[in-house]
DNA sequence: TTTATTTACGGAAACGGTTGCGTGAATTTG
DNA sequence: CAAATTCACGCAACCGTTTCCGTAAATAAA
């Protein structure tokens, strides 16, 4: 283990351990001369503070918890690289949970970090969160929670999200301008708010364009990729086919490519296809996928900004910051009219 | 903060510190009544114990650190959700750290590792790194680590990687077999020992069919994506450009990709692609990319499982352990003949 | 019945930093 | 020159758990 401490160095130097304790932290308390030579020593032996030592003292452990559904997707990797960057910067430590889309590991894992373990929690709702339960017992015990992309309506919280409403419309506007008469969605979960956003405007667009939304031409999808496939395959079988297909996120646009091929339906002749995606292939795609790109990145810096926003000058009091960064449409082949 | 602790649990049980730590540990000198009242209690009072308090006399944190160059790459956001799978089956907790490729940041990571925060690491190194010295303090510090797809062979320590010689070997030959009859390969390390064995298995190969490699068709490419698009458009614009090209990382066959699109040159027509790559979008690329797949969720996950055994087992000391999965060789229409 | 052992628990010392308080010496102020 | 500050540092309590001992009572062995 790591066996340099404050009192090896104390001892060394002839001095307390209280005095190298202020000198490591530059205390105006200890001379200039004193101070040097506690920096000199204890770069020599390269000590290392025991952050579970200081953390029990001080009831703070510089830690982090980043809870996302999964991470094998680009944009919720690019969230954690900009939490990490930020969090990296601040000198915080980063922990990481996957609740793989289920709520009970979701519980779970917030309930065991009532511990203390972390200053603060970011998190990304997952698909079948409905009871927030364990989220509030979190900030029952003053742990900060801040959402990005799934938030939960139901919890006050800082929040960062797209503008999913807007693009839910944009999409299926532009789907409709590309000369889509019948217009699908495809979405991920019947309780989740941005998908609830994302579908209302894709409602409003259809609307909008004197057009009556339809049940059937909603597909409501779950977690199960071979039973999302056959969804999507029967709703491409019909006879009255959509054709035009908006995906609420980018493996649901994937299944649909694939289905097409299958079923040897023609991008974007037979059937157009516009997803909310952060795919780097987009634009190699065959067809070449028109997305709805989210600002991943920036979406994890700035959560974790306002995060520790909170963590360091508690008097500022914002219960619910909401930051609403805005998606960006890139048109590719996938809607070409 | 969270404030029930064991002393409170004591008072209200009229028991001692000591016991009541003990009950809840589930210790045989605890009578099973006595159990029961402090079982019953803390569930009431929802007693989450302190983490740090514990790992501070225990000399154990329960959390390892995962070290990656980067995450928005599907290989290592794989290979860390395979890491958070088995860690949270066992009990611990997961610190991620993002090197970006930079061994500065590899080294300040390492050395801030060496506090104790965690019991062991799981590391996969940046291309720059030739100096191991960061690492080698982390076992003095008896911090066991585990290497991942980007192993140091200066180090010892337990190693999970894939079969890269054979993986090169096969690669390239494919082309070869494909028709190509001037193969080039796209690397992104000189240093790195799964560069060096993949362009070992692509200089092998060529050998094999009488071919003798040419530095002018070995293009070594960096972190800047700028530079690497330049490099790979001077290759193919080359009046004896390859007809082959053998990328060892997905984003450079993206680039090529994108490169072939600007230059006008057909895939695979003019010039076949191959690559090491995990994309879930390499079928429905144009034209689909054949692949050298890595199984990256279970390298994770056998990275894992070897280092909890370390961590849970002193007394069976491994110090070599070399771990070889194998690469899954994906044909598609980017080298079709 | 006496002695040895087991049972079930309490006391207190760790673990390694942090920090409130105290103090002698040096310096400044009146 | 006396009094008030300031300076530079040490002492010891504290954070919450774990664990080494110790011990009274209950039980078993002799």
């Amino acid at each position: 283990m790591n066996s340099v401490n404050l009192k090896q160095l104390a001892q060394e130097l002839n001095l307390s351990v209280s005095t190298v304790s202020r000198a490591l932290r530059d205390s105006w308390e200890i001379s200039t001369p004193t101070k040097q030579r506690v920096f000199d020593l204890a770069k020599k032996m390269n000590f290392q503070p025991n952050p579970y030592a200081s953390s029990l003292r001080k009831h703070r452990s510089r830690t982090i918890a980043v809870v996302i559904p999964e991470v094998a997707n680009n944009f919720f990797a690019l969230a954690i690289k900009g939490i990490e960057t930020v969090a990296r910067e601040k000198g915080y430590h980063v922990l990481i949970y996957i609740t793989n889309e289920d709520v009970g590991e979701e519980a779970a894992i917030a309930s065991s970090l009532q511990s203390g373990r972390v200053d603060g929690v970011i998190l990304s709702l997952c698909g079948s969160t409905q009871d927030t339960r364990h989220l509030l017992e979190l900030q029952q015990r003053n742990i900060p929670l801040v959402f990005f992309d799934r938030v939960s309506e139901g919890v006050v919280a800082p929040k960062v999200m797209t503008n999913d409403h807007e693009s839910g419309f944009i999409a299926t506007e532009h789907l409709i301008k590309a000369g889509c008469r019948r217009v699908a969605h495809l979405t991920i979960s019947m309780s989740l708010s941005i998908s609830n956003k994302r579908q209302q405007g894709y409602e409003d667009a259809l609307r909008r364009y004197e057009r009556t939304p339809e049940a059937g031409l909603i597909v409501h999808c779950g977690n199960d990729e071979a039973a999302n496939y056959q969804l999507i395959r029967e709703l491409l079988m019909a006879e009255n086919r959509p054709t035009g297909v908006f995906a609420s996120v980018e493996k649901l646009a994937v299944q649909v490519y694939h289905v097409c091929r299958e079923l040897g339906l023609r991008i974007p002749e037979d059937v157009k296809v516009i997803s909310f995606s952060n795919l780097v292939t987009a634009s190699l795609l065959n067809p070449s996928l028109t997305t709805i790109a989210q600002p991943a990145y920036d979406m994890g810096k700035e959560a974790a900004t306002i995060l520790f926003r909170r963590l360091e000058k508690k008097y500022i009091v914002v219960p619910e910051d909401r930051v609403m960064l805005p998606a960006r449409l890139e048109v590719r082949d996938s809607t070409m009219a």
